[in-house]
Parts: C-alpha cells; structure tokens; sequence
DNA sequence: GAATTAACCGACCTTTTGGTCTGTTTAAAG
DNA sequence: CTTTAAACAGACCAAAAGGTCGGTTAATTC
C-alpha cells in the first residue's frame, strides 16, 4: 500500500476504535493498551501518530466528535421550513440512535462534557466550543421562526436554546441506563407540549 | 475520647472530605492517597474502617448523598400548597447552591450518575434507587397537583416528571462550566413557560 | 540495488494506584 | 496495674497506566 495513504488508514482505525471505546468507557477508562489491543497495534504504532493520549482525543473530537455533531445536531436544524418541527425532528432522530446504544455513538458530546467538567479544562475548551456552535445554531433557529411567524415574537430565544439544550443533555444521561425507549416517548411527548406554549398565540392577533 | 465516638467522628470525617474531593474531581481521578493527605490520616486508618475504596463510595451515597438529595429535592416538594410553584422555587434553591459551586455540593448526584453510567453497575444501582425515589416523588406531586386543580388533568404525571429530571440534571452539567448564573435564570424562566403549558387552562371550563 | 526514511514492534521504565501487613499507640476492662 | 482490643501509622506490594527507546520491516528515492 502506498505510505501517505496507509498513514491516513491507520490512523483513521485509531481514531474510529478509540472514540468507540472512550464512548463505552470513559476516557479515564480506557487504556491505551485497550485501544491497541483491539487493533492488534503496538505502542511503537501509536506514540509515532500521537503525542500523548491526550492529544489522541483532542484529534478524535476535531476529526470525528465534531463532524458527528453537526450532521446529527446542527445541519438538520438549518432547513427553512417550520423551526420547532425541525427540532423535534432532529431530537427524535438523535435520540433514537441513542436507544439502540450499539455503534452509533448516539451523543458522545454529551457523555465527554460530563466526564471532563471540571477536570481537563484544554479538553473541555474543545466540547465548549462544540457546545456554543450548537447554541449558535438554535438561536438562530429560534430567530428565523419568530420572524417567520412560527414562534411568538415574545419568547426568549437564548432561553429556548437553553432549555432544550439542558433537557437533551439531561435526558441522554437518563436513557443511558433505565428503559431509554419508554423515556424518550414520554421526553418528546412532553417536549411538543413545551414547544406549543411557544408557537404564536391565535389569541394574540 | 471516647472509642465509639471517635469512630464516628473518624468515619463522618471521612466520608465528608471524600465526597468533597469525588464531587470535585471526580471518583476515579480521585485517589485514597488524596483524601488521606487532606485527613492527615493514613492507609491503615482506612482500610481499617472501610473494606474497599469501593465500599468507601458506596456508604458515602448511603449515609450522605441520599440525605443531601432527600432535603433537597424531595423534601421541599412534599408541601400542600401549589405543586407547580413548590418545584419551581425548589428547583430555584438547588440550582442557587450550584451557581457558588464551592463547598455546598449542588447535585453531587447528576455528576456521580454521569460518571458511572454503563461503567459501574454496582454503584449505579445505588444511584438509581436514588433516581428512583426523585421520580416518584415528582409524579406523585403532579398527580395531586391535578386533583387539586392546579395542573391540567390530561397531563401525562410520568412524562413531566422525566421532562423534569432531564432538564434539571441537563442543566447541571451546562452550568458546570460556563455562565452558570446566566443560564440558570434563562432556564428558570422558560421552566415556568412550560408549566404555564400544563396548568389548567379557563378555558376548560 | 543500496541508502533512506516512514511505519511499526515490543521490551522496558517510572509513576500511580488500590490494597496488605506488621507494628505501635491509646482507651476500656478486669 | 495489667491485659486486651480498638484505632491508627506507615512501609511495602503487585498491577496498571502513560510514555520512551532501540531495533525491525517495508516502501520510496537515487
């Protein structure tokens, strides 16, 4: 195999392996040798792509962490039909990867923030900014509806982004363990019922 | 002193400080040899009252992080009077402490739970109970909130009270890091839109 | 095809960690 | 006052962790 793509190969391996396993166990809880031995590598392989496991991760989050936010979090939120049907559609499917917790690693950003808040403050500037591009896009998301007769002009946009980005974060942790697809039902239930109280009023006109 | 004082005291010490330090810096990044250091006790000291590290966490939860919970989070919404402003100023109080987040340790739980989901099954069991406890409370409180009139009695109690939970644990960990005062009183307030949505409406009648 | 270098191997090192064990101090019992 | 056991001290251990380094294989260059 020619070497510049065999380099991009292997790293690549590292990287998909490694946030599998730190999504599954913690970064904190997972070796280095895990990773390895999963790939059957040596550490020779590894120190010679990465400096330190810590920059192994801060690269999975800029490679892969990152891409996987958007496409799951942000993109499907810029359409330019009715916003709050965009969001609920976009939780739905996010969610719904997160009930059948295998391979797709429904909303690893949420896990690493828990784990690292307060700990590695280098790595918590990454998710942060992950974070704030996500509030970013449902602000503004917020905005277009208001000015697009969808949401009432009076609501809180930074408020709104607040609040679902607190609940979908909050009810990530709580599908992880107990009965994630009875949770979700009830979460998106109670989500559209949020959502209303934010439309535009008939009453208002 | 007294033996059987003293090894209370010793004991309360203990457990006190470890939950300060695993709040702070997480359980795994937390050694024995750091809540020693801090104690000005040694190895033997805690080996010989505790079996494990493990065990060590295990009876914090017990005699410590089910009490803080209890006082508050269940406790302050066990009243008669309007269930809806009973969460709210609850919810109020406890993200309050989370704003300082220094010696009063906020919701120790929501961290612990992030950090041994799908990690520990032992002593997620322990924090699930507590969990567990949390939501009935909650949808109990709805359901008398809706025989008392002031909730809307076509609301599903389950769905808020696992709405409830998300966003506050969500929350939480939003707050952990950036802005905690700012986006605590953002999310208050559309806390209250929400249970505005599910109050019983003139209209009904 | 020899020289060079990227890619990788694996033994080894150092530090940290949870945990053990022997010994010492101190409070209660006889 | 002696004995006894609780409460604690601290040296020590084995395993695991992140990381280093000299050596080997394979692809590229001249």
């Amino acid at each position: 195999m020619q070497k510049s793509i065999k380099r991009r190969a292997t790293i690549n391996r590292m990287q998909i392996t490694g946030l599998a396993l730190f999504y599954k166990n913690g970064y904190y809880n997972t070796s280095v040798d895990d990773i390895l031995k999963e790939l059957s590598l040596s550490k020779g392989a590894f120190y010679y792509h990465f400096d330190s496991k810590e920059d192994f991760f801060v690269q999975i989050i800029e490679q892969l962490l990152v891409r996987k936010t958007y496409s799951m979090l942000i993109e499907p939120i810029e359409g330019h039909s009715n916003t709050l049907e965009l969001i609920t559609e976009c939780f739905e499917n996010a969610l719904e990867t997160a009930v059948h917790n295998e391979l797709d690693y429904g909303f690893a950003l949420s896990n690493f923030i828990n784990e690292f808040n307060g700990k590695n403050a280098d790595i918590m500037k990454h998710l942060n900014e992950i974070l704030r591009i996500w509030e970013v896009t449902l602000v503004s998301a917020i905005q277009r509806g208001k000015f697009n007769g969808h949401i009432d002009r009076h609501v809180d946009a930074e408020g709104v982004a607040v609040y679902l980005m607190s609940s979908y974060i909050g009810i990530r942790t709580l599908m992880a363990e107990n009965t994630p697809s009875a949770r979700k039902y009830r979460f998106m239930s109670q989500l559209r019922q949020y959502f209303k109280s934010i439309e535009v009023k008939e009453s208002s006109y």
